[in-house]
DNA sequence: TCTCGTACGTTTTTT
DNA sequence: ACGTACGAGA
């Protein structure tokens, strides 16, 4: 590991500072992932024990990707380190702590769809309306609560009428979760907390363990993990933090700006080492980026500066609806990959809000353009998946009442009313509802009582709770999952169902099996109980295969730390980006100003910006305004275009009254219909023409042949000479 | 309890 | 545009 050679003197410095607090504050595209991997191999190097390091990252994809990196650098030393989510890290802990804070090691982790259900039971037994206030917002604000590390004791002088009915939910949301043996997301960061509080000797185990401890993007931490952090570095105080204060997005889950902006007071005798030179970006989409953040006030004072080339200028198009800002990516992606010498995989799309995807897909599928899209509907939140994965947890953690009741619910005649019934049962003989099921079960055994229809029902399942009980721990969790599925006759079902639909869900079951039994293949002594947890705490993030080749969509909160040549920021109109929730606070603006930084710091060669002028949004079409972020930047610096209609104007009319704008929607116009559109700057393209390509200059046309997507000139460049051009890709102008 | 129709609200962003 | 949640009727 030659480090003076691979790093600059910042960098250097920053991996070669080993004791004590380190807050390293890295630019966009400063090497920051860099700087991390080194610095943990140099650990290594020194002679440190990787077992007494502790990791802690954002996704799981970072934590992967550089576990491989270090692995490079270190060899098999790196075996050992502890390095992961915080969420997948402390749950880790908490499954062997778990006696100590009135869990099984075996607990559920529930995800926000569960939590909402448990606080929507609990807000009906309590007598509260669900319409007002909705279980969903009373679950985000109990969320908030625990965010900020609010505990229910904490939570008792309450004023308002709302959090007169928030308090006594939390309580006994708080008592159902211990009772089901499931912690939430934010418990798996609280619950360490109460852990190290509560018992002494188990934290400075912990302490005595992570001799250093290292965190990524720490401008995105929230109350509990600065706790954590905290408590652990106590002592040693061997801390060394990476981010940047400008690319904090995560306010609106409890991340605190603040613990990056107050670290150095936090920490006695921080050394701070700022990275301000970029290696990603051209000097115009970096001089961009600084132009938008410095319209933020509370930041970290850092220059970024770059020694790549100017590139081409940033592009912004008002493009007239949602549909054209499609239309006009096509094209561009059609251009810039011959332009570029570039790849599919080399371009991405970024949006604010998943429902803008939609159209762009439309566009990308009409013009048979390859992508991948990330987020949006979770494949482990599907339905189907869901189903089959009550069964798995109920195995695992029969105290589960969630999952039993979703079992239950799946039953031929079993409704509402069984479940409710059945639930007070297992209350009064202080019982989950699995464990009251399988009593019955033992009771009813031998017995010739004839049962009814919901007997037989609910008798059913808990024979194949026993069954499986019996035999789990013979099985592999692929063994075992297979055979649960063929049980319940779900992929039978479905394929019974015969709609389109219910073909997907039943692929859907099938990919969970095949997962199941990757998981299996992949990790030695692998059991139910790891898998589970894997697929609660896992994105799509962390699955995304950046080398498909393929064009990427996803939201711009899920582009943090990539990386692509050619970007597209999309939407950028007032109430989208910035989002109109988002318009009322100043601090929240500052978010989402962050955020268009985020956007804009992704991009290496060449960025585009798009706004439309009017789109669809909740099924009508609704009128934009340009983003008031435009209005903070010099577009004078920009290649600013206005386009004229590019998808074709018929089928239904949307002119509205008291507008200027007549704009005719197209509907269902194939794929030719748009390409030649688009390309409508071909048409004048016959022997003779003299032309204007991109890369190659002024030429004269010698010959063209082909028609639609083949059609091919020959032509005879200035400077280049002959060569044939495919017109579809290339994008030439007339002169 | 189920099934079908309709009305309604949804769109932030994710571990 | 879409899914779901709820009510009426079976």
């Amino acid at each position: 590991m030659d480090l003076v050679k691979e790093l600059n003197d910042e960098q250097r410095r920053a991996v070669e500072q080993i004791e004590g607090p380190c807050m390293i504050v890295a630019g966009a595209g400063s090497g920051k992932t860099r700087v991390l991997t080194y610095k943990i191999a140099f650990l290594i190097e020194s002679g440190i024990n990787p077992y007494e390091m502790l990791a802690l990252t954002f996704t799981n994809k970072a934590a992967n990707e550089m576990k491989q990196r270090i692995r490079k650098l270190a060899g098999a030393n790196a075996e050992n380190l502890w390095m992961g989510t915080f969420h997948s890290v402390f749950a880790k802990i908490l499954r062997i702590e778990a006696q100590h804070i009135g869990f099984d090691r075996n607990f559920t982790i529930y995800d926000d769809d569960d939590s909402e259900k448990v606080v929507e039971g609990i807000m009906k037994e309590l007598g509260f309306s669900t319409d007002n206030p909705k279980p969903r917002t009373v679950n985000s604000y109990i969320k908030g609560l625990k965010n900020k590390l609010i505990l229910p004791e904490d939570f008792v002088t309450v004023s308002n009428p709302f959090e007169k009915i928030v308090a006594p939910v939390y309580r006994e949301y708080q008592q159902r979760l211990i009772r089901n043996n499931a912690m939430d997301f934010d418990d798996l960061l609280i619950n360490p907390i109460l852990l190290f509080r509560g018992n002494p000797d188990v934290l400075q185990k912990y302490q005595n363990r992570f001799k250093f401890i290292l965190v990524d993007e720490y401008q995105d931490t929230n109350r509990a993990q600065y706790e954590i952090v905290k408590m652990l570095a106590t002592g040693h105080g061997n801390i060394s933090v990476v981010g940047d204060d400008a690319q904090s997005i995560y306010r609106w889950r409890g991340a605190e700006i603040e613990n990056i902006l107050k670290f150095e007071t936090d920490f006695t005798d921080t050394k701070v080492f700022k990275l301000e030179q970029n290696y990603r970006s051209t000097k115009s989409i970096l001089s961009l980026a600084d132009e938008v953040i410095k319209n933020n006030k509370r930041q970290i004072k850092k220059t970024l500066f770059t020694e790549n080339e100017e590139g081409e200028q940033v592009s912004l198009t008002e493009v007239l609806s949602d549909r054209d800002e499609g239309a006009m990516i096509v094209k561009w992606i059609l251009t810039e990959i011959p332009n570029r010498k570039l790849n599919f995989k080399d371009f991405v799309i970024l949006y604010r809000t998943n429902a803008q995807s939609r159209v762009i897909e439309d566009a990308l599928r009409t013009n048979s353009i390859p992508y991948i899209i990330v987020g949006g509907v979770k494949f482990y939140q599907r339905k189907e998946i869901k189903d089959v994965l009550a069964y798995l947890k109920v195995l695992v953690n029969p105290k589960d009442d969630e999952a039993m009741t979703r079992i239950l619910k799946l039953r031929d005649g079993i409704g509402e009313q069984t479940v409710e019934k059945i639930k007070n049962m297992a209350k009064e003989i202080a019982k989950s509802i699995a464990e009251l099921l399988l009593a019955m079960l033992e009771e009813n055994e031998g017995s010739t009582k004839k049962q009814s229809k919901i007997e037989a029902e609910l008798m059913r399942v808990a024979g194949i709770l026993k069954k499986y009980n019996e035999v789990k721990d013979g099985f592999s969790p692929s063994e075992l999952a297979r055979s649960v599925v063929d049980e319940i006759g779900i992929l039978r079902e479905l394929r019974n169902e015969g709609t389109d639909e219910s073909m997907d869900r039943m692929y859907n079951v099938q990919e969970l099996l095949s997962g199941i039994s990757e998981y299996t293949d992949n990790n030695e002594g692998a059991t139910l109980e790891g898998f589970l947890q894997e697929v609660s705490l896992v994105t799509d993030i962390d699955k995304y295969d950046e080398n498909k080749n393929a064009v990427t969509l996803m939201t711009t909160h899920s582009s943090k730390g990539l990386e692509y040549p050619v970007v597209f920021i999309t939407g950028l109109e007032d109430g989208i980006f910035p989002l109109s929730s988002s318009m009322l606070e100043q601090e929240e603006m500052e978010e989402e100003r962050r955020l268009f930084y985020v956007a804009i710091t992704r991009a290496m060669q060449k960025l585009y910006m798009t706004y439309a002028l009017q789109r669809y949004r909740f099924g009508s079409v609704s009128y934009q305004m340009k983003s008031r972020f435009i209005n903070e930047i010099d577009t004078s610096k920009l290649k600013y275009v206005k386009s004229t209609a590019m998808t074709r104007h018929r089928s239904r009319s949307v002119q509205e009254e008291g507008s200027s704008i007549k704009y005719e929607y197209y509907k269902d116009a194939g794929k030719d219909d748009v390409l030649s559109e688009i390309f409508r700057e071909d048409v004048g393209v016959k022997k003779g023409s003299v032309v204007f390509h991109n890369n190659f200059g002024m030429g004269k046309v010698i010959d063209v042949t082909g028609r639609g997507d083949a059609k091919k000139a020959q032509i005879h460049f200035e400077k280049v000479g002959i060569k044939n051009i495919i017109l579809k890709y290339a994008n030439l102008t007339l002169k």
